[in-house]
DNA sequence: TTGGAATGTCAACAAGGCTGACTTAAAGTG
DNA sequence: CACTTTAAGTCAGCCTTGTTGACATTCCAA
């Protein structure tokens, strides 16, 4: 493989290591990588009528049970009109439960059924047996430098939620 | 950093070191880190009133031009009359060139225009600056085990296209 | 107590996927 | 030559999922 032997040539932390050619692989690896990703889900979620934003909802509820409309706003990124029609089915269909809040009334608080952490389960089994298998195959410092590469990619912001959802359940 | 302290607990391949929990991080990781990476381009395709679609389609025509309209369907992953809404988009505002094949008379191969390669700098010059950075942050062992990865992670339909199209930049 | 801010809902629209049916032109094959 | 296959493009219509705008409810602070 002749794509690491720039490294360190200029001493410390390389410069000529990031051709553009370099920098191209590394964009073309993420959007293929990001399709065999959600590809697994994906059919699960397609003979259920649901889309990959159903499945958004779904990890990050589950991830935070509790949280509220305006929380998960935040954390997916998208309107709340958005938001609200995938979240209208998942209920209508007693996936997910939505109570009042107690202190304020404006919230609501959200969380999956039985139902809906068994949709969850095998959604999540799906994509972390792709998941499993890329970080078997590529090994354990791999994917300290996936992590690490992922991280540096993000938005602070982004990484801000990231962070905490980590340290939620640590 | 608690998260690499399992590594090789028994011996050789390592066992612990895959829990649940580390692969939902990592999953958490790429759906935030795919919005990081598209995040720089979308803001220069609105203002042009162009999609996600359009700079698929512009960056892998400047990696490969002359490609044919089919071949692109199989990078792409999505039906002719999807890619052929934006192509044609593209060529009215004169960004692409199709040109009728030589050889076989049936084909289209695809070019960028003058004007064509000059929003995909702009694209790919957003893009890479953002990789760029979480490159060098990183670190270049750190790159590698990222793209080691990604690449157990693609279909192997998917690993046979990129690998094409690494080698033919080389 | 009243006006503004926050939370969530409903309605309508656009982008960009999809399928299916069809045309045109060129190439290949008996 | 006649027939089939292939490449490309088109039209129509559907679905998901993003958007903005209008609106109801609730809370809080002046």
């Amino acid at each position: 493989m002749a794509e690491v032997q720039n490294v360190q040539m200029y001493g410390g932390e390389s410069l000529l290591f990031l051709t553009d050619e370099q920098l191209r692989q590394g964009i073309e690896a993420m959007f293929f990588a990001y399709r065999g990703f959600t590809a697994d889900p994906d059919l699960i979620l397609q003979e259920l009528a649901y889309g990959r934003a159903h499945h958004r909802a779904i990890h990050f509820i589950n991830c935070a049970p509790g949280t509220t409309v305006n929380n998960l706003l935040g954390i997916l990124g998208v309107t709340k009109q958005s938001l609200n029609r995938v979240l209208r089915t998942l209920i209508e269909d007693g996936l997910v439960e939505s109570r009042v809040g107690r202190m304020d009334k404006r919230e609501r608080h959200l969380f999956l059924t039985e139902e809906g952490q068994k949709l969850e389960q095998r959604l999540s089994d799906a994509q972390r047996s792709r998941m499993r298998a890329a970080f078997r195959q590529a090994g354990p410092e791999a994917v300290a430098g996936f992590r690490r590469v992922l991280e540096a990619m993000m938005d602070t912001d982004m990484k801000r939620q990231y962070r905490t959802l980590r340290e939620g359940r640590g």
